[in-house]
DNA sequence: GTCTATACGCGGATAGAC
DNA sequence: GTCTATCCGCGTATAGAC
């Protein structure tokens, strides 16, 4: 974390340390003190870019949306589309997980994260669905994401066999599966993924019989 | 919030008032001395008690746990126990919204929440689940409960058409989320179980091609 | 063993000088 | 636009009263 050379301070430069220290260190290492330190500056003096502490959490979770690819939405047939943005969606969650926490909140004002709720809304609607299963699908899938970046499983247990042997046994191995933390949380996210489309794509078929097959 | 009449502090009493602190305020209003004026106490005390304010905020989380309905399990066919456990996991969370950050991050050492994951994952295997199946369904209910319980879709949008009118089109009707709060977050939740449920009867009956029609 | 009194070093935020 | 000085609330350590 070298301290960058221009003692000028951006928003943009702001964030981005912001982000290196949620990063590194978590949430409540975010302080203005530390923050402002990292950058040379005293405290104070970032409350010429940011209002309050809260606005620059803001543009933490908002930097993170601006890098969500939705490039593949209404040129694609919507199930591949929906799978392919779920994945890049968790993807850019999964490299920054302390900041899910705000970003589960929804988007509240922030405009990258109106940009891709709108857009994956948009799709939805413009490939047949009606409005009301758009707006769940769209929720289900804030769901399946934010919950499988918010917490790994994986690491949710601690790596102490003594604590399961006498009280849990099912869980007798639990200890080891931080070995395979990667496996076991994109596992569960893509049999998650995968069945969810599968069923929705049933659903589809069953809501539109005669324009399934032309849908994009 | 009346100050209940006996001045001895229990463990059970300060975590139930925390409880209500969190649900009332959100997990930034609870304090140490916030809980101790409402207890009728100075805030040291409170560590005759808890060692740190997280073992206090483990506890609250736990406490939740323990009013997790598990009698269905291993008495059902697996796919409705797992239905009515997810539901019933939703219910208790949802009535506590602020305590789900804590939840997310799994059990760590909290007993009733080690409890419910050791019957779930147990109930998997007896029925016939192979084990690295049983942990990815196990994680997917996780990520499934807690990120429909974290954060409502609904009240994520801020109730403000002029917001939206101009650079959102398909969120134009974004304000109106809030008035069917209960139907969009619960449907969209019971669109997943449904489909994920659905979607893991079927591969339990390609994996099990012989017992699947016994299986508990 | 329980609680009070006091204190320390942090946190977010503001006012005003330069 | 940045700094200095400052305010108040926070978690919590400690010492001692009951």
């Amino acid at each position: 974390m070298p301290r960058p050379r221009s003692p000028r301070l951006t928003r943009e430069r702001i964030i981005e340390c912001a982000i290196e220290i949620v990063d590194a260190e978590g949430l409540d290492a975010l302080s203005t003190r530390r923050l402002a330190t990292e950058l040379d500056v005293q405290a104070p003096s970032l409350y010429n870019h940011f209002a309050t502490k809260e606005e620059i959490l803001d543009g933490v979770a908002d930097a993170l949306f601006e890098q969500v690819d939705l490039s593949m939405l209404g040129r694609r047939p919507w199930p591949a589309a929906l799978r392919e943005w779920a994945r890049g969606y968790r993807r850019v969650l999964v490299a920054h997980p302390n900041v899910v926490p705000i970003v589960a909140r929804g988007p509240g004002r922030r405009p990258a994260q109106l940009r891709v709720d709108n857009a994956v809304y948009g799709a939805l609607v413009d490939a047949g669905w009606p409005p009301a299963y758009a707006t769940r699908i769209g929720a289900l899938m804030r769901y399946l994401v934010t919950g499988s970046a918010l917490g790994s499983f994986a690491l949710g247990f601690p790596d102490d066999p003594s604590l399961y042997r006498e009280s849990y046994p099912h869980l007798a191995d639990a200890h080891r599966l931080r070995q395979h933390q990667a496996e076991v949380d994109e596992g569960a996210f893509e049999l998650g993924l995968a069945t969810i489309i599968a069923g929705l794509e049933k659903t589809f078929a069953e809501l539109r019989p005669a324009a399934s097959g032309k849908a994009r």
